[in-house]
DNA sequence: TTGTTTTATTCAAACGTTTGTTTGAACTTT
DNA sequence: AAAGTTCAAACAAACGTTTGAATAAAACAA
């Protein structure tokens, strides 16, 4: 284990007000607060509040290269069912991380830090990367059509799950899911968003206009 | 006209730095700095900072509610033309307001200000409820299928959007464009992206799966 | 037109808070 | 005894906002 409890409810902390006020509205004082802890501590065991937000981070994105690479190379799969785990995967990570979630957005949308940038950056090259490949060999096994644009298939996998997810709210009143409890909600949400985004792209593979 | 030149030229500052650094991260000094004017003067005319995003806001939302409406009411679209033309509209606003954009994308996060997340309620309200009676009037004259979810068709319209537009320099490194000018390559995206989403919708509200 | 009064704008300076970070002594654990 | 941890207090810097005097513009009476 990388980080102490300490340091993880600290972390742990951060990522909450992070997500709910941003970098800058957080201050460490707050933190330091929410973590039942002295302001000091923050400086102490990760140096400043931008490394900090660099441990946030780390935190959420080890394993993932991992859980990726592992998809591509399962043989037991086919190149159809690796694109819906791909979407199960993604879809359950972005739901399990609401507060890493938005900081994700928020941070997206132009990074104050390099450092942040840069990992966003290279998680963003991974991914692709596993979806071209898996895109390709169907494409050759002839399962998929040939023209594909990974790019805009990645923006529509990853906009559409971060913008139902920020709306979530909108989506239950809409459907008249309010007296739903709210565990029930999630998993209901989750299971529509997922089946809906399987169809979405099996046509985007195989559907030619 | 609502706000005098000078008033125009501070909003102007204000949403270029809100965008870059977000509304916590931007300070009145930066934005009077760049508007080349006094701090006190954001309080003279606005009030204060927040009230100054409100008017940020209140200048890009003004008129979009008229143009749906008629994009509606227009006699001379069949329902398909309207999706069709409700998708320009959409990409076409995304990507003439890249500042703006990139507020709304942080602001729809989380929103700290309740008259800020108010008018983003509203706008969406609005949106859904013209999309969702193009999507019934198509559905009654036969043309769209039945089973159609309007709340996640618009999420996926504008989070694919938003995801592209935010990664804009992804899309441009892994398609070989970076030799080409920034207003071809602009221009070149929102063609492609918007026959990209249209051929998505086509497959959504016809195809039965 | 003139001079005068009123209103609107501009600006440097200052206001009181809050910010992230550091300090140095007290306390725990090795 | 030594190293690691905690905490209230203090640090300078930056924050949003206000002030009050100076300037410009507009309105008005002669």
């Amino acid at each position: 284990m990388e980080y102490t409890k300490k340091q993880m409810t600290i972390i742990e902390a951060a990522e909450k007000l992070f997500a709910e006020k941003g970098f800058e509205g957080a201050s460490v004082r707050d933190i330091a607060h929410e973590a039942n802890t002295n302001v000091s501590m923050i400086s102490y065991y990760f140096g400043s509040k931008e490394k900090l937000m660099e441990a946030v981070f780390d935190r959420r994105m080890e394993g993932s290269r991992a859980q990726l690479e592992a998809l591509y190379y399962d043989q037991s799969l086919t190149t159809f069912q690796k694109i819906y785990a791909l979407i199960d995967a993604y879809v359950g990570k972005l739901t399990s991380q609401p507060y890493f979630n938005k900081i994700w957005m928020r941070e997206q949308v132009e990074s104050q830090s390099c450092v942040i940038a840069d990992k966003i950056e290279g998680v963003r090259e991974r991914n692709f990367a596993v979806i071209n490949r898996i895109v390709k060999d169907g494409q050759e096994l002839g399962e998929f059509k040939h023209e594909i644009d990974c790019s805009l298939m990645m923006a529509l996998l990853i906009g559409t799950t971060n913008q139902v997810l920020n709306n979530a709210k909108h989506y239950r009143r809409k459907h008249d899911l309010e007296k739903m409890s709210d565990d029930d909600f999630r998993t209901h949400l989750k299971e529509t968003l997922t089946s809906y985004l399987k169809t979405v792209f099996k046509a985007l593979l195989t559907y030619e206009a």
